[in-house]
DNA sequence: TTGTATGCGTTATCAG
DNA sequence: CTGATAACGCATACAA
């Protein structure tokens, strides 16, 4: 491989010249940047990146870590925060994590050991103080609430969001509303359970366990979802279903069922997916691609800033 | 930043020495391990990754090239890459394309600039030619039918696949048969062109070009294929729809406008993704995680091989 | 079993 | 405008 050095010889002069040229820098006589540059075609160079990185301690690398790429959500946010990477001349890194907490402490080493410059957490398991640790080595930036104002955020306030969806479900009549989650833990999914848990104290309405379900992430969860509220002794009539794609499992289930939406079961989805606009599923729209734009902006930033979006019921005919 | 030569002083000992209890290497006395072990905790060290990189020239990093993150087949193909990275201690880095060349260039470009050790290129839109200047950088892994026998690639042989499909339609009673397309280009879709040219000479069906509709990815694009046949004064009975996807949103639309599935409008789809399933879609199984496996692994092999995937039609509801 | 010296390919400082 | 030379942090051949 032919490096600098070579090409210094070559154009006859020094590898800081070189380097000049490589970089665009000013005070180079034309003369010798073309020569350099002839030095670069004959002998098809290129720069090895990392030892740009290494003499630079940069990398122009942004890690993401994200449990799931095959879940529409994701690949959404992906495709969000890749457009302005691309717009921004960073090349993105995944961490693919299944929620396991080790896969997101590789994530964090990388941040330390200096092979990304920043990483986006869009969505973890482990301890937020476990990552305050390594905010030190650069900015971190999360997809979810949070207090303390040395990390970066974008995220929807789902504890009003969530009870705004309630209300409007029990405006709409209903008393007995059960709703579906990914997984309980996580900062988005206890907002929303503590939205819940006002819900049914501000009407006074009866606490059914069995109401929250689940490990619900894809379409095919939507048959188990049926099921559970079918086997109940007074099933809810109403469902908030935190995800289009299990909502849409759920229409399509009961189309097969013959039970009618929205009169025997009401339903409101999350994210207005494509899917949802397809069946007709009342819906609250998250600015997805839009939060992912954040998410990389604020990574790249050296200001710290918390950002909340704005989510927004789209009435359809599931209600 | 402590680096190996501050654990050495502070251990007292040599860099090699630091490097080897660092790479686990046999030949240190327990005694300066153990000094150097503590070293390491004392001041938090954290090896420099890119120092290593440039030092062996390698950086466990593999490339991914792929037009979009946000199609399930996409994300699927990467869950299967994603789990054998994982497997294997590599990183992935990410080049979504969309179908632009220059940013298929520029992942080239980073083989070249030993950014990543290897490149999978999912789908192209780069001609071949280009492709085959980078392999002396390093194994490139393509996801088609490739002659060159220095690429690797895993692949469907849509070919067949498609010209078997055809044929069970046409079994089946139909003898005006369609069907949608992503791209009009790709060697994918030139071989399903292919399949279907041969297949209407070979039963001496009318060429009907209306019958080809490009552009199909996502679910919203049913209702446009649907619209786009109901225009034409003799449509199609069957439709070979290479997306579930868009097979998922043709079945929603037909739902909408009373247009009774398989009896006025028969389908097959692609990739028998979830989708499929839930609305009872014919559709032929691709194994696209395996693919991805496949994938990835051959990105990390030294010998390049061609691995041929079958393909199977699942029989459901929609023909 | 250990240490020295050198290389990896660039960038950056500083003197000219 | 140009060129030495010192970082950057680690791995490794070779010598001891």
């Amino acid at each position: 491989m032919t490096n600098i050095k070579d090409l210094a010889k070559m154009a006859n002069v020094s590898v800081s010249t070189v380097s000049r040229v490589l970089n665009n820098h000013p005070y180079v006589k034309e003369e010798k940047r073309l020569a350099v540059l002839e030095a670069i075609k004959k002998c098809n160079y290129q720069q090895n990146i990392n030892a740009v990185h290494l003499s630079k301690g940069k990398t122009q690398l942004v890690g993401v870590v994200l449990p799931f790429t095959d879940l529409p959500y994701f690949g959404q946010l992906l495709k969000g925060i890749a457009n302005q990477a691309l717009e921004h001349n960073y090349k993105l890194i995944i961490f693919q994590t299944n929620y396991i907490e080790s896969r997101e402490l590789e994530a964090l080493q990388m941040l330390k050991q200096k092979q990304i410059d920043s990483l986006i957490i869009c969505s973890r398991t482990c301890n937020l103080a476990l990552i305050q640790e390594y905010l030190s080595y650069g900015p971190i930036v999360l997809c979810e609430k949070v207090e303390d104002t040395h990390l970066a955020a974008t995220f929807v306030n789902h504890y009003q969001t969530f009870m705004k969806a309630l209300d409007y479900l029990y405006e709409k009549g209903h008393r007995r509303i059960g709703y579906t989650l990914g997984r309980k833990t996580g900062t988005n999914s206890h907002e929303r359970q503590s939205a819940y848990a006002d819900f049914i104290k501000k009407y006074q309405l009866p606490n059914n366990p069995d109401y929250i379900i689940t490990g619900c992430y894809h379409l095919e969860d939507g048959s188990q979802v049926v099921q559970s509220i079918q086997a109940m002794s007074e099933p809810p009539s109403a469902l908030l279903v935190t995800s289009d794609q299990v909502a849409a499992g759920i229409v399509a289930y009961c189309q097969n069922q013959q039970i009618a939406i929205p009169d025997e079961l009401a339903l409101i989805g999350f994210d207005n997916q494509p899917i949802a606009k397809m069946l007709g599923i009342t819906t609250i729209e998250i600015p997805i691609e839009e939060i992912g734009k954040n998410l990389f902006l604020q990574a790249i930033n050296e200001e710290i800033s918390s950002i909340e979006m704005e989510a927004k019921l789209i009435e359809r005919g599931t209600v």
